[in-house]
RNA sequence: CGGGGAGUAGCUCAGACUGGUAGAGCAUGGCGUUUGGGACGCCAGGGCCGCAGGUUCAAAUCCUGUCUCCCCGACCA
């Protein structure tokens, strides 16, 4: 892509509206642009990013056996009645009357949906278990949106609903939604640690929230320090018993600043090496077992014939949070540096000198280059002075910088940077493109 | 929903207290000088001063109402 050719409104100034490190970047990096309070436009640089994460998160959950649909946005007040949430729920639900006064809503989470569709599609205990999960837009009235997409009203989200036969089978699918989640905050490049969560009314172990480290993150969290460097599982075989896996996770002391006491015995049996730091929460996994199955009938038959409701879960992933709370994890004083697995162009290629004919030559050489062998490249060929290029691509942060300017070609040099370590190195132009292949 | 703050050019903000023809820097367009870390000079365009009402000869400025946005708290992915 060329830059000259591209959306991208950066800005030099942090607008007033803005209060935290990730919402500042990334309306000066040109990502997003709020439309209301917590609603945002996301300009072609940011739904890139957006893009990227959601396909991370896509892949890991159909290898984790999940399958994806997509469930209206627009739901009507029916379902939610029957569930008995309707009235339970507060101002955070979006109402709606359409043109015949029929009660509708912006869904701000699809059990209702999901189980409908379950229970009119799934009748045999034959057909379970199942996951099905959505990456779409939700939409809660906050009473305080803020941290720009990190609370918006309307965000992006995976969730994934399971059913299964029994409490055995529910647990099996928490365990696989388990270590997909560690695989795929791993991917994107940030340390995400969960962390038991409340399991509300039905109790146990069967709720975890993944929150990502990050020093300006939310809240504080107390853990194990091993549970920070701790490899996730590559290879995994999502059809074995993956409870030992899980528990390797489990055995270790991690809990957010509420559920965390200081005092008791198992902390202070810990010692040193328990560390604290902050974190933003980014997924959560939830057994709720016949919460909604219950009022809404979703049953298979049993191998006996007998009706049988069904045990559900949900895993819920905050794919617009993310953009943002990768930020948090990963900046520095002059912008942002994206993880390449998430980056909106791996490469930024920086014409130094727009007009001088070796310099142009030796762009244009790369640009094609670097396009043909697969490399996603922002070309800045405007006419503007280095500086000012120079401040832009840290800015928004791509991981490499290709540097093009006479000076270097004087000595048939061209320099490759890399935003996060700073490291330059002088290569011949011939040698960028497989440099950056093989990186 | 409680408490606080702010709405003036695309962005950051002055002007308001003490009413009198709407400003600066950055950004944008033109010309020139520059050119390896957000250059400099000259010129130009760009504003129902959030909206509505009131006071006044006269309102960005004073008064009332209202809408919007931001921050702290409670709440939440």
């Amino acid at each position: 892509m060329r830059l000259s050719a591209y959306l991208l409104p950066t800005l030099k100034e942090n607008p007033a509206e803005a209060q935290i490190v990730s919402h500042r970047l990334m309306l000066r990096a040109g990502m997003i642009r709020q439309h209301a309070a917590g609603i945002y436009t996301w300009l072609p640089l940011g739904l890139r990013v957006l893009r990227r994460i959601e396909q991370i998160v896509r892949e890991e959950q159909d290898a984790a056996g999940a399958q994806e649909i997509l469930m209206p946005t627009i739901q009507s007040a029916d379902l939610w009645r029957e569930s008995g949430r309707y009235e339970d729920y507060g101002k955070e639900m979006l109402r709606i009357t359409d043109r015949h006064d029929r009660a509708m809503l912006y869904g701000p989470t699809h059990e209702e949906v999901v189980t409908d569709i379950f229970r009119q599609n799934v009748k045999s205990y034959r057909d379970l278990p199942r996951m099905l999960y959505q990456i779409h837009w939700k939409f809660r009235d906050e009473v305080r949106p803020r941290f720009g997409v990190m609370r918006g009203r309307e965000f992006l989200m995976k969730d994934n609903y399971s059913f299964d036969l029994d409490h055995a089978g529910a647990r099996r699918a928490y365990h696989r939604m388990f270590i997909a989640y560690l695989r795929t905050f791993a991917r994107m490049g940030v340390k995400a640690i969960p962390m038991r969560a409340d399991a509300g009314p039905i109790g146990g172990d069967m709720s975890h929230e993944f929150i990502i480290l990050a020093a300006t993150g939310e809240s504080g969290v107390f853990c194990h320090r091993a549970l920070v460097d701790k490899p996730v599982p590559e290879k995994v075989d999502y059809t074995a018993d993956l409870q030992p896996l899980v528990d390797e996770w489990t055995a270790l002391y991690a809990a957010t600043d509420e559920k965390h006491d200081p005092q008791s015995e198992q902390v202070k049996a810990l010692g040193d090496t328990l560390i604290a730091a902050r974190g933003i929460e980014v997924g959560h996994i939830f057994h709720f077992g016949r919460k909604y199955s219950d009022p809404m009938k979703a049953v298979v038959a049993g191998p006996d014939g007998e009706p049988v409701t069904v045990e559900m879960g949900s895993y819920g992933i905050g794919v617009s949070r993310l953009v943002g709370a990768i930020i948090e994890a990963s900046h520095d004083e002059a912008g942002i540096i994206w993880p390449e697995s998430v980056a909106p162009f791996a490469v930024g290629l920086i014409n130094l000198k727009t007009g001088d004919a070796l310099t142009e030559a030796t762009c244009q050489n790369l640009y094609d280059r670097l396009q043909r062998a697969g490399v996603d490249v922002l070309y800045d060929d405007r006419p503007d002075r280095a500086g000012a290029k120079f401040a832009a691509m840290d800015l928004i942060g791509l991981p490499w910088q290709v540097i093009v300017g006479p000076k270097g070609l004087e000595h048939g040099r061209v320099e490759v940077k890399n935003r996060a370590t700073g490291a330059r190195e002088d290569l011949s132009p011939e040698a960028v493109v497989d440099r950056l292949r093989s990186r």
